[in-house]
DNA sequence: CGCCGAGTTGAACTGAATCAAGAAACGTGG
DNA sequence: CCACGTTTCTTGATTCAGTTCAACTCGGCG
């Protein structure tokens, strides 16, 4: 039996059967992906999703001043693709580059639409993952009109602390819509004031 | 046969038939929201979609700080949800508020899941809302990243020149994540700049 | 008529961006 | 394994877009 964390990914949030994986996996390519190869390019179409199965990819967009925006980070057990152009005729805005080495599983998404026809609980599945990416997307929306700059460090840290370590401070300032000289003010403030409480207890 | 924009909007998306649609009816309610009404709470659970037949809904936030932040507006043959509190355990961060007097289609999730089993056609279809639901979302994350308050407005009066018109300049800058103040004087400066170039033309 | 919320305008303030320069960390080739 | 160049991170000085607060106008409505 393959060890995968796709396997383990799919197992452990469906009842699907050892039939209906075998299947699945026959109809997907696993391929690997040097740090700072990409996976997509603004303008090419996107055939497929991605999941992540070791690794770290980045989806973003360089706007028409030329700066990077991070649209979001996919480490292990991880989906993205973009949908844009995956469901639309139009082709992708967005760049998906590896930065550590991955492994990543391809899946064609006109595959996945009839497994969801033929399969009940793959289409639960499935709905469920697109939920949940709606309501992620719409935190981060909120968190954009509302939070300061160290709000949304914060936020992030306390999200994704694996990644705090994995990604330079320049990616983390990208998707968090700020300069990395503010990040680093703000990092810098942080660290003081918890000097400051731990001296005190 | 019923003549509701939601019935134009299914049969010009799909090629869904009769029967289907009568179905699909069948296990829809219509309901009338005065201006002020409320669909949503924060803390209630959102039970179902909603499709707008006829007037204005806005979905929003009220921040720790007591600011009002709007996640969206819906004008007719928009479908708003909570998906967070409709897919998930957690009850529901949301408002979701009739700012013109509307009619709406309550529409039940776990129906629409069983439709899109039982149905191909409306799986597609449900599925193309969703990833277009998730493009809209992200374009905005982009905005929201990169956009000064002046590219900010002049994008939204170009994706939606109807709401400019119907919705207060308050809501429009809690949608665009700046003041009422500020877009005032965005507003002022716009108009200033565009006389000059009538006036060279 | 008087009230109230929406919109405008001004003045002062501020959080974050920009620009610039130096220090630290990293990796690549000799 | 060290030396070098490159990138990341930090820090400071300055600027700026947008906020805040406050006063005032306008139009609708009981």
């Amino acid at each position: 039996m393959n060890r995968f964390n796709f396997t383990t990914f799919l197992t452990s949030n469906t009842n699907l059967d050892q039939v209906f994986l075998d299947e699945l996996f026959s109809n997907c390519s696993i391929r690997k992906y040097a740090k700072g190869e990409f996976l997509l390019r603004p303008n090419q179409k996107c055939e497929h999703s991605f999941f992540v199965e070791k690794g770290l990819l980045k989806q973003y967009h360089i706007d028409e001043k030329g700066k990077e925006h991070i649209l979001q980070f996919a480490p292990e057990n991880w989906f993205v693709a973009d949908r844009e152009s995956a469901y639309f005729d139009n082709p992708s805005l967005y760049f998906i580059q590896a930065i550590e080495d991955s492994a990543v599983f391809l899946i064609d998404e006109n595959f996945i639409l009839s497994l969801s026809a033929s399969t009940p609980a793959f289409l639960k599945f499935n709905h469920t993952l697109l939920h949940n990416h709606i309501r992620h997307l719409q935190k981060r929306i909120m968190m954009l009109l509302s939070a300061t700059a160290e709000e949304r460090y914060l936020n992030f840290i306390s999200i994704y602390p694996d990644l705090t370590l994995r990604v330079s401070q320049i990616m983390i300032a990208s998707y968090l819509g700020i300069t990395p000289e503010s990040l680093s003010r703000v990092r810098k403030d942080l660290a003081k004031r918890n000097h400051h409480t731990q001296n005190l207890s």
